[in-house]
DNA sequence: CGTCGGTCGGTGATAAAGTCACCGAAAATT
DNA sequence: AATTTTCGGTGACTTTATCACCGACCGACG
């Protein structure tokens, strides 16, 4: 059962009291798993997505079977996967994986025109996604068009580390992550070892010199 | 000075009277020349764009110099990057370029959230504008991590030309359409000639067999 | 007309990244 | 304990990117 709304999504403030309400009475909350897909390719979808906890990650299929990460959204966010989708009328290659246990709040499409017809700050926090989410590709075109193998993967480990310095991904996942193969990232992270930046052990990966890596990743 | 908006804009059939006239009131005209910058890197707007002709070319310019086309805008579409970055709040790397004269409709901030609110057929234009862009972008990413240079460039060369089979780009410009180097372009189309797909000239291409070219364009 | 500076494209050498095929070790399953 | 699956390592090779340099063509201008 999901708490208030506005503690959900602060995000909402100023919504208005009958938006809030019609919310809160159309809207429904959906529990998924950790490891559940969201949002399967090829798969049309009617709700607009609120995330209220927990982690998604969107990702893009190949035909040849190759897969790399997109973006990932966080508490409070929302998904406009499913919306792009309803309104384009067309059909993704990607999908979208809770990686942690999600709660959520399903907004169906009735509601959420009014919504956004209604309330500026929801037309905001939606608007919001969209061009938070244009931004994100965009730079990850620039990225993977331009970026060095290694700077990404140093940007990655970083960015991925809990706070022990501990990433417990095979390197066939970190692949995914940069969109490239698993041998490279194999190569890459015995490089990074020989150096002592990292650790590797199977399943994997402890950094040891986070300043190093941070140096390397700062290369533009 | 533009015709009837209806008909720049078929899209805004039926958008209500009350909303044309204020778009009629508010939004300015504006005309751009061949080789104009719509709008620059880390350079802010205050309107949303409306293309009523021509055609608009964003790239992505990275920090190295290399450039990469991210889509391009057609007449009766809209250019969501102006608001996408009023709304992120964030500067772009990303650069849009008349590809040909321009003429569009200016419609400023206030204009833009009146309509949002009131007209479900305005919202459903930018909605759907957004969308396109996100899927297009996703698709690209996919392009650029996974694709092949042949492949890419033969679906290019095909996107490019005229009736007459011609594309008057150099070989530096075909390697921004695809983000990469000159020189994979040049060894790349020295192939294309010796199987007799198309014929090079300076500063021209003429494509000679299509259906070779579309058949390579084909391997996924 | 010639020559001059700039653009355009060609080329070889080398480095980085991706692909393919296969292997053994560790973990999970039975 | 035996078997299967997952994970990672490796060599050989292809493709793509980078670097340095060159000559041909083009337009402008004396």
């Amino acid at each position: 059962m999901p708490g208030p709304l506005l503690d959900q999504f602060p995000a909402l403030r100023g919504l208005g009291e009958a938006s809030l309400q019609l919310l809160e009475r159309s809207a429904k909350s959906v529990e998924l798993p950790e490891g559940a897909k969201v949002f399967e390719a090829n798969t049309p979808c009617g709700n607009y997505l609120m995330l209220a906890s927990g982690r998604i990650r969107v990702q893009q299929v190949s035909e040849s079977g190759r897969e790399i990460v997109l973006y990932r959204i966080a508490g409070g966010e929302s998904c406009i996967l499913t919306t792009a989708c309803l309104l384009a009328h067309e059909d993704y290659a990607a999908e979208a994986i809770a990686e942690t246990a999600v709660s959520a709040l399903a907004v169906p499409k009735p509601c959420f025109d009014r919504l956004l017809a209604d309330s500026p700050p929801f037309r905001d926090l939606v608007f919001g996604a969209y061009a938070s989410r244009l931004t994100d590709l965009m730079l990850l075109v620039e990225e993977v068009a331009f970026g060095h193998v290694d700077v990404r993967l140093a940007q990655r480990l970083l960015h991925l580390m809990d706070r022990s310095g501990i990433i417990a991904l095979t390197h066939q996942d970190l692949a995914v992550e940069l969109g490239t193969a698993r041998e490279v990232i194999s190569r890459q992270l015995k490089e990074f070892e020989r150096h002592g930046w990292i650790r590797r052990e199977r399943g994997r990966i402890a950094v040891v010199d986070a300043a190093a890596l941070e140096a390397l990743a700062a290369t533009a």
